[in-house]
DNA sequence: GTCTATATACAGATAGAC
DNA sequence: GTCTATCTGTATATAGAC
């Protein structure tokens, strides 16, 4: 009985998450209104209000639950056992693919307008994205150099080096709604990523 | 006689756009009200409005204006006779120094976010900034593959994969109120873009 | 052209019935 | 807990005196 209660109220919480996600994501911060998202979530304002104190505090919820999404949704693309060239270019057209969708580049667009505001949920972007990816790329690089597939004196440099470079003019273009590459260009542009980074630190045998 | 009245009403016009331009920019659109802009003028809302008939007009003008601070101060820190690693190193640092200041990444910020909704200004921001820097960059190169000082097949990638390499995480943290690298970081992280760079592109009489 | 004062709209947040 | 109705502040934009 309390059960059902419970859950009823749940639901109604998970509604509303909901709705802040797209509308806070879609509209940003300001533009997005209490009214649009008690409308959208099928509830009245004042339940909104029961579950979360304050606008500040709905928008941090909102945007931290969507941390999930940031992720590569598969950690196993980065394969140890194929060779370098494959192994980087896939997580390289992998991870644009994240960057580029409508919400990765909307929610990229909210983080940064708000990190002064909302400092947590700007923190919380940039562990569950960026430094993520960063991560789970040094440690790659950093097991291809202890194999001997490369020689990287810092591999966080390197991993850093080669996420910005792939990211590169194609996000830019996106966050400031310019019209961006087509894909074959993309694809060319990605292809010299990977080779020139494996001509700087690939070993000898590999690359000349 | 005239004349006088004129620039009176000049001068009010650009004290309007001065603190149109530092509102904005510390506060983003929705955030800076039309109220602390007069106020800031000295001047009142009314005559805000007889320059500029809208706050996106206003937001438009405003933004506009600054295109001339997202310029790198001295476009021949490129120095075509010194060695690349030099000049590649100093540019970077300068422009890394440009992007990192306190205006430029509120510029950043605010442009992003109204990308949508203002996409003009988005534009000027971005053939202004980003694709300014990279044609200068691009020219550049082309020039030392002329003078056989570098073997890049691809100039413009090559310039992009520079410019965003050295950007990288240091502007991401900028724009996500993260808490900075050190200044010996950032130093060691530049010169291993350099010399990565130049592993890969410089002519092998250079690098081996 | 410039000011003071105001119209109008809508935001975030709350009160009180059920 | 949830709803309808409302309070209160503040935003953009305008009217009218000088």
């Amino acid at each position: 009985m309390i059960k059902t209660i419970r859950s009823k109220s749940e639901q109604k919480r998970q509604k509303v998450l909901e709705a802040a996600i797209e509308l806070f994501v879609v509209q940003g911060f300001h533009n997005a209104s209490m009214d649009q998202i008690a409308l959208r979530a099928g509830v009245s304002k004042q339940t909104v209000y029961s579950h979360f104190s304050s606008k500040q505090e709905l928008f941090k919820n909102a945007i931290q639950t969507r941390r999930s999404d940031y992720e590569l949704s598969d950690a196993s693309r980065l394969d140890d056992s194929a060779p370098p060239r494959e192994s980087l270019l896939i997580m390289a057209q992998a991870l644009l693919g994240l960057l580029l969708s409508d919400d990765g580049i909307r929610a990229n667009r909210v983080c940064c307008a708000e990190a002064e505001s909302h400092p947590e949920v700007a923190e919380v972007f940039f562990k569950e994205g960026p430094e993520h990816i960063t991560n789970l790329l040094t440690h790659y690089l950093q097991r291809q150099v202890d194999s001997g597939r490369l020689s990287i004196a810092n591999p966080r440099h390197g991993a850093i080096q080669f996420l910005y470079m792939v990211k590169g003019e194609a996000q830019m273009r996106a966050l400031l709604n310019q019209k961006p590459w087509d894909s074959s260009e993309v694809s060319a542009y990605l292809n010299s990523c990977v080779e020139m980074f494996l001509k700087a630190y690939g070993v000898v045998a590999e690359t000349c």
